[in-house]
RNA sequence: CCAGAGGAUCGGGCGACCGCGGCCCCCGCGUGAGUGGGGGGCGAGGAAAGUCCGGGCUCCAUGGAACGACGGUGCCGGGUAACGCCCGGCGGGGGCGACCCCAGGGACAGUGCCACAGAGAGCAGACGGCGACGGCUUCGGCCCCGCCAUGGUGAAAGGGUGCGGUAAGAGCGCACCGCGCGACCGGUAACGGAAGCGGCAUGGUAAACCCCACCGGGAGCAAGAUCGAAUAGGGGUGGCACGGGGCUUACGUCCCAGGGCGCGUUCCCGCCCGCUACCCGGGUUGAUUGCUGCAGGCGGCGCGCAAGCGUCGUCGUAGAGGAAUGGUCGCCCAUUUCCGCGAUAAAGCGGAAAGGACAGAACCCGGCUUACAGAUCCUCUGGCCUU
RNA sequence: GGAGAGGUGGCAGAGUGGUCGAAUGUACCGCACUCGAAAUGCGGCGUGCCCUCACGGGUACCGUGGGUUCGAAUCCCACCCUCUCCG
């Protein structure tokens, strides 16, 4: 059974080929972050979500404090407001940590109406 | 009160809700591995960092001896499992002082190097120069002999200053300073003191080679173990192939050998050797394990100047695996800014906002080094004022 | 997590105790050759600070900071950065 992140059965994405495919999906390029979102097509409704901090964000230290404010981010706003059957990737930018918290939480909700579109 | 020195400690606190990691308990489903739900308490550091040293642990290697090579350490004594760490002492340097800093063995074991400049750079003399007697002279000097005070240098030039002395000079003589040797005394030692003796001789560099003393097998939890597709390698059996020489018709037997591995050399010693068929077996991704309790913290007592040691009591719960600590809110504490009242300055009072250093365990310990907002405590030094 | 290697002009890359701000190539600038260009040849060419009207000169810098030495790009120590390898 894959790790669920604690967030009603979102699973993580771990393969390099779920990254690779949501790379060919929609993206919604926000200040804090970038959201991709590929839908899988395969009748399976359950979401999927990733995430990515390169090294360019910062050290280790800076570099785990900002998946776990993504993680923070998903498990207050996907539930509710997430495709299902689709696969979700958030990619780390830099300023990400220092945003206030609030702000990047509407700004995820403004992405995931964009990515609707 | 100001300036400074040394040491120790902490490194935001309390609460609520939603989440994360693993542990324990209970309930449901399932033969079972498991799975769904509920509850409980636990969950990053002083540096977790750099990976610079020292150990534990694991695998590999390790037959014996001698010499050697390579790497490291380097005043003395002590502490320690050990150390390149720590403590105490000694010597040298800096500071008015509290204190701080030092790779701090050996340069009469040997070798090398000391650019440029300079007459000369390591052993003393040559060059320039100074000088009485004697000899020669074309009257300018030259030869012989004596001498090192003098030489625009240089990081460094053969004790320094002064007086005497001399043909010129020279520790040649003397005084003071410096230097060397040093009986003897103190100290476990490093070393310190020192009567006396010596006219003074041994430049620097060992973070150049080196000498001396001491230490050191290699790799690292991505070690290693267990379960486990495929390939290669490995093992067993069969077949083929299988150095030279002596004796023998032959079978056989004896002698001599080649290459590789065991850090180098020598001697003894041990192991391995080409092709092919079949069988055994094989361990990548992944999973489980190694995986956290101890050279442990705190307190009392004893020993020790101290580092530390002994003993008694007491306390204990991170164990992930693309890697868990986050989000929101309230109150308080540092800190900063703004506004109002203090007289327009200061202390102070009230209110609002901002806001938390360096940084995140990855097998575990002992150190070192480096990063770090701010706060607290102890001891000491110098200066100023008051009594 | 662990094990190693390396930092020198704009770029590449020698130099490993003195005469070294530093060879050489490349890039750039000027001149020559050409109708013009390329190629070729010759010459020049780092940065900061200070002095100078200027020409020119002095000084510091070889990742950073200390140390050894008379003298350091070179030797030693600490730190920073970059790269490589191990499942």
């Amino acid at each position: 059974m894959p790790a669920t992140d604690g967030a009603g059965g979102i699973v993580v994405l771990t393969r390099r080929r779920d990254f690779l495919a949501a790379n060919a999906g929609r993206r919604a390029p926000m200040p804090g972050f970038v959201l991709l979102v590929r839908p899988r097509d395969d009748g399976d409704a359950t979401m999927r979500i990733g995430y990515t901090v390169t090294k360019k964000i910062g050290n280790a230290v800076v570099r785990n404090r900002m998946k776990r404010r993504l993680r923070a981010l998903v498990r207050e706003v996907l539930p509710d407001t997430g495709i299902a059957g689709a696969d979700h990737v958030l990619i780390g930018r830099a300023g990400g940590v220092e945003r206030d918290f609030a702000t990047l939480r509407s700004e995820l909700g403004k992405a995931l109406r964009k990515v609707l579109r």
